[in-house]
Order: structure tokens, then C-alpha cells, then sequence
DNA sequence: ATAAAAAATGTTATCGATAACATCAAATTA
DNA sequence: TAATTTGATGTTATCGATAACATTTTTTAT
């Protein structure tokens, strides 16, 4: 590969100089600017990203870790985060965790040893506050988004969740239901927890009392074994009228479940979830869903991580923490209840 | 942070024997590999990625281009390739061109200044010539993905494209319908060309003839403004009776229209694409859609790209071609022309 | 014209790690 | 036991770039 002693030596300057040409630091003559440019495109020098990072201890390099590359909240949220990094001028990298802290793990290690200026992080659940305790500890700033993990403060873009789940369960009462079923993400997930928690205040609220057997919980991503939520299904007696799904993966396992059954959905039961099912889901608008602002999660979170990265030297600001509304989609998963 | 010489004061060694430790290298005591180890743990070391790369000159990174994160098919794809790179020890970042022969520039700047092993590529377009020119300029060996660039010779995996548009065109002949439309990606994109190449050879075994006012040609990327789509729907004269789409976007923007237009598919048009949905097709599966095997575009290709960077001291071999078969999946959004 | 200031360029040390070679002590062999 | 091998560790140079300081050249001011 071109260094930019190779430039030196072509161009009869030394290596500072072409250093200096590059960077626009320090006063170069005209002409020997132009003559470092020339050789620099003769030879089709590429800068040494590595080299450089490592006197200047940074690295312009930013990453964006979510659990979930096909789910299409996250991938929303990856192209805010995207546009708000090139923006400020820095390169954003993308990794994938699988809802896995292990592989969440693997990209920390990734990360550190990247020297990577800062991270945003979707994490896997709260099992994730070792490797985060490990960015705090060398010092690498870095944002939550959509998820806490207790025990560590930092800065955080969420949304409404409780709200959200409230949202859902009173449309549905509205409609007529009373028997509402939850199938939620893991209670390892902060997001999950909050579920919880809106869903059984929403109960409360209208008077409904909460039934554990209506509640399942059950990882986010998708699996091939159906089998927990089938027994599920069978097992609540009576059965419930409409479900709340956790996230869209949840939803669409359930339908799926739901229609290998025979069930028809919202004709036999109701299905209300959170998170679009993607620009897809535009082809038939099906999916009564809380939807949240995917894109500003990443566009509003990578703000605030550059932030922090710059304003590092200066004193320490309190810990910032971002709620996003959200808000009810009504489509058609979820149908009037005939007798009510 | 912490570096291996504070590790090497620390435990009363030299750098290189705390390097030794750390690559299993060369010969060591147990005592002082102990020793070593211990110190490491206690203040939390993390290897200097960078520092390494520079002096092995290699850094057991990979990257994978696609044009555009919220595609299922990409990012399955996505997921195949990661699958494939950390079974071989390679770590994957991820790149998002947006379809976007400029930012997928930026992407290759950053992938040669970051000294990446190799890169797997999805080509936005004949325009990402100039870029992989650079790329094999400097010996990054890289594999194409899903599509060609003329006048650049590589390693590739496609999918059986042409073939894939037969089928569609055969599938909807034998459901009676005469005059179908394609609305196909921009001609500087090669799955797009024999897409239409495939429709008109079909055609012709079909005894049809090729009427160009069937045929709009559009941005691959979904966009906001629907105009181009809605005066080619208002042009055609007699209106097709069944529309094939070039790929998944496209595919959602026609039937958003469509519906917009209060016109239903199937009932009043059918139309039919390329590439799946994503999982949550799987809640209603409507698209009738030739689908590719995503994870093994990416699987397989990720595999060439390793063999590649491997055998890269040993005698060159030549250029492999993967094409991955298209398979039709009928489901419900093309029917039967009731006067046939 | 000459000192002083400013501009242009060069030298050396450094970032964190490893390769190649050097050294020293312990173990083996003759 | 002296000679030799082997094991365990250390030293130095290097990867490609930049900061800090040093030097040379040019410009400006007196």
C-alpha cells in the first residue's frame, strides 16, 4: 500500500509536509500543495485509518448495536442514526446482537479494541450491564436506546412504552373486550417490564382484574419453536378475546399461531401489537399497532452520543434521558366485540 | 488505557513476553503466563485492534455493503454473511448505500483506509464500477452480490433472475392473463436488465408481444413521491391486467397506489414480484413473489470472500459464479382472469 | 542592509503492538 | 565437567501517521 512516505519521496518533500497537505494544518507553499496533490492521485494513496487513530486517539468511528437486524423498528432506527452521524461527520458501523448478550459481548470486545470514539446501544436486555459497565470503565461514551438496564446510568433515548400499552388495552376495552390477553417479551427487558406494568395498570383502570394466566412471556425474536405460545393458547380458560403482543415479532408469531389454528384474526380474536411491521405493512394496512418514532430514536440518540463525545474535556453534564410519544395505529387486527 | 506495557511493569516482564502471553506464542512459564494473565484481569487490558493491524498488516475485518437496510431481503442476507464471517473468525461491520453510488463511495474510502481483509459487496449500480476499480486497485479482494457490474470480472453469487421473470410471466399466463405489465428497477442495474430480459423472453413463448408502454422503468429504493407509477397506471391503453414488479419495494409501491386508487388487488389487477417480505409476510401471505434465498447469498458469498483472502499468497484461481435458484411461491395476489 | 518576524519545511519521538534477533539461564549431552 | 542445546525472556526496529520542536527560507520593518 501508498504511504504517504512513498508521496514524500515522489514528490521530494518530506513525510510531514504530505501530513500537512492532507490535514490542511500548518502553512504550505501553493506549489508544493499542488505537487503533494499530484502525486497523491498518481498513486492512489488511501489514508491509513489505523495509523492515524493511533496518535491521535480517536477515531471518527461510531457503532450502532441492535438485536435485531430484520426487525424493521431497527433498522428504521439504523437509518436515523445514520443520516445524524454523517451529518457531524463521523463513520457509522453497524452490529447485530441476535437479542443475544453474548454476541452483545463480542461486539463490545469489537468495539474497545476498535477504539471506537462512542456506541449506541440497543442492548439485549439486563444482562448487558457487564459489558456496558466495561465501555464506562474505559471510558467510552455511549447511549441506550429503547431499553434501560438497571444499574447504570446513562444517557437514554425511550419511548412512551407504558403509555403505549395502556393506549392498547383501552382501545380494546372500547371495543368491547374484557378478556385481553398479553404476550410479552422477556421481564429481563426493561421494555417488557413496562408492558407489564401499563397493561395491568390499563386493567385496573377499567376495572378489570389481572389474570396470570393471560400473560406469557416469551423472547422477542423469532423462533421456529411455536410450541410455548400453542400451549399457551390452549391453556387459558376461558379464552381471552384479544391479545397484546410485546413487539411486532411477537404479533406475527401469534397471527401465524393463530391462523395454523383456524383462528381468524380480528374475526375470532384480536390482535393489537407495538412497532410497524415496515413499509410492507403499507401493502395492507392489517396491523392495529402502538407505532413508535423508530427513526427519531436513532437520529435524536446519535445527537446526543456526538455530544457527549465532544464535549468530553469539559465538565461532566447530568445524564440526559429522551421519552417519544407513542402512538395508536388503528387498522384492523382488532374488531368490535358483537356481544358486549 | 491501558496498554501491554502497563501490563508489563506491572507484573515485572517485558512487553513481548505480555504479547506472548497474549497470542500463545513462543515459549513462556506457567508462572509468569499466570502472573501476566492476572495482571491483565485486573486492569480490565483490551488489545489495541489498530496497533495490531498496522504491524501485521491485516485485520481479520470484513465488510458487507448492502443498499438498503430496511430490504428484507438484504438484511437476511446480512444475517447469512455474519453467520458465515464469525464461524471462520472474521469479524463483519456493516455498510448502507442507500442505493446510492456516492455514499457507497464514502463506505469504500472508509473501507480501505480501515485496511479491511475483504468486502462483500452489493452494487448499487454499473456506477459502482469506479469504486471496485479502487478496490482491486489495492488488493482488497471483494464478491458481488445479487448483481453484476460490466467490465469488472469477481467473484459473484446471483440469483437465477432471468429465470425468476419467466416464471412470474409464466404463472400469470396460465391464470389466463394477456397483457402484464413489469415495472422493473433503472436499466443501470444488471438483475434489472434481465429481469426485463427474462419478461420479453417469456412473452414471446408465450406468443405475446412486447409492447414498451407496458414496461416503466423506477428507482429500485422506496421514495415518497408516487407520480411516476400513477401516470404510467393512467397511460396504458388497453390497462394490464396483471403487473410484475422487479423487486420487493416496488412491489409495495405499486399495490399502495393501487389501493389508493381504490383498484383491489386481485380482484381488479393482479401483480406479483421478486423477494419476500420479510417475516411478517407471514401474517398474511398475500405477494405471490419469486423469493431468493437470501441468508445463502450472503452465506456462500461471505464463503468465497474468506477462501479468496486465504489463499491470497498462493497461485490466483479463477473467477467463481454462484447463482442460487429462484423459486415461485404462489400465495394470493394474482388470480384467475375470469374471461379467458 | 540587517535584524526581527513570519512562512515553509524538516527531524525526532510517539501511539500500541509484534517480528526478528539477542541474551541469559537451565537442562542435556558427550 | 565443559560444551551444547533448549527454554525463557529481553531489545530494537517497524507498521503509518502526527505532535512538538527545530531549522531554513522568505518577507517585512527599521
Amino acid at each position: 500500500m501508498v504511504t504517504i512516505y512513498d508521496i514524500a519521496a515522489q514528490a521530494g518533500v518530506s513525510a510531514m509536509t504530505v501530513s500537512r497537505v492532507i490535514n490542511n494544518t500548518g502553512k504550505i507553499s501553493d506549489k508544493t500543495r499542488a505537487k503533494v496533490r499530484r502525486v497523491m492521485e498518481e498513486l492512489n494513496y488511501v489514508p491509513n485509518h489505523m495509523a492515524r487513530s493511533l496518535v491521535l486517539q480517536q477515531s471518527k468511528l461510531l457503532f450502532l448495536l441492535i438485536t435485531d437486524i430484520t426487525n424493521p423498528f431497527y433498522t428504521t432506527l439504523a437509518r436515523g442514526a445514520e443520516d445524524a452521524a454523517k451529518k457531524q461527520g463521523y463513520r457509522l458501523l453497524f452490529g447485530n446482537s441476535d437479542e443475544n448478550a453474548e454476541k452483545e459481548k463480542d461486539y463490545v470486545d469489537t468495539i474497545l479494541s476498535t477504539r471506537a470514539d462512542g456506541v449506541l446501544v440497543a442492548p439485549a436486555g439486563d444482562a448487558s450491564l457487564s459489558h456496558l459497565e466495561s465501555l464506562r470503565r474505559h471510558n467510552v461514551p455511549f447511549v441506550l436506546l429503547d431499553r434501560e438496564v438497571p444499574g447504570m446510568d446513562s444517557d437514554v433515548v425511550l419511548g412512551d412504552t407504558k403509555e403505549g400499552a395502556r393506549k392498547l388495552v383501552d382501545h380494546l376495552t372500547s371495543l368491547g373486550h374484557r378478556r385481553i390477553a398479553l404476550i410479552n417479551g422477556l421481564p429481563a427487558i426493561s421494555s417488557a417490564r413496562l408492558r407489564l406494568e401499563g397493561y395491568r395498570e390499563a386493567l385496573k383502570l377499567n376495572d378489570l382484574h389481572y389474570d396470570e394466566q393471560y400473560v406469557l412471556e416469551s423472547a422477542f425474536e423469532p423462533k421456529s419453536d411455536l410450541s410455548d405460545i400453542e400451549s399457551w393458547l390452549d391453556s387459558m380458560d376461558p379464552p381471552p378475546t384479544a391479545i397484546v403482543a410485546g413487539n411486532n415479532v411477537l404479533a406475527v408469531e401469534v397471527i401465524r399461531t393463530l391462523h395454523g389454528r383456524g383462528i381468524r384474526v380480528p374475526d375470532d380474536l384480536s390482535v393489537v401489537g407495538f412497532d410497524d411491521l415496515g413499509p410492507y405493512s403499507e401493502i395492507d394496512p392489517f396491523l392495529t399497532v402502538i407505532s413508535q418514532q423508530a427513526y427519531q430514536f436513532g437520529y435524536l440518540g446519535m445527537q446526543m452520543l456526538i455530544e457527549r463525545i465532544e464535549e468530553r474535556d469539559s465538565l461532566p453534564q447530568p445524564w440526559r434521558r429522551i421519552v417519544l410519544p407513542a402512538e395508536l395505529i388503528v387498522r384492523r387486527s382488532a374488531a368490535q366485540l358483537p356481544f358486549s
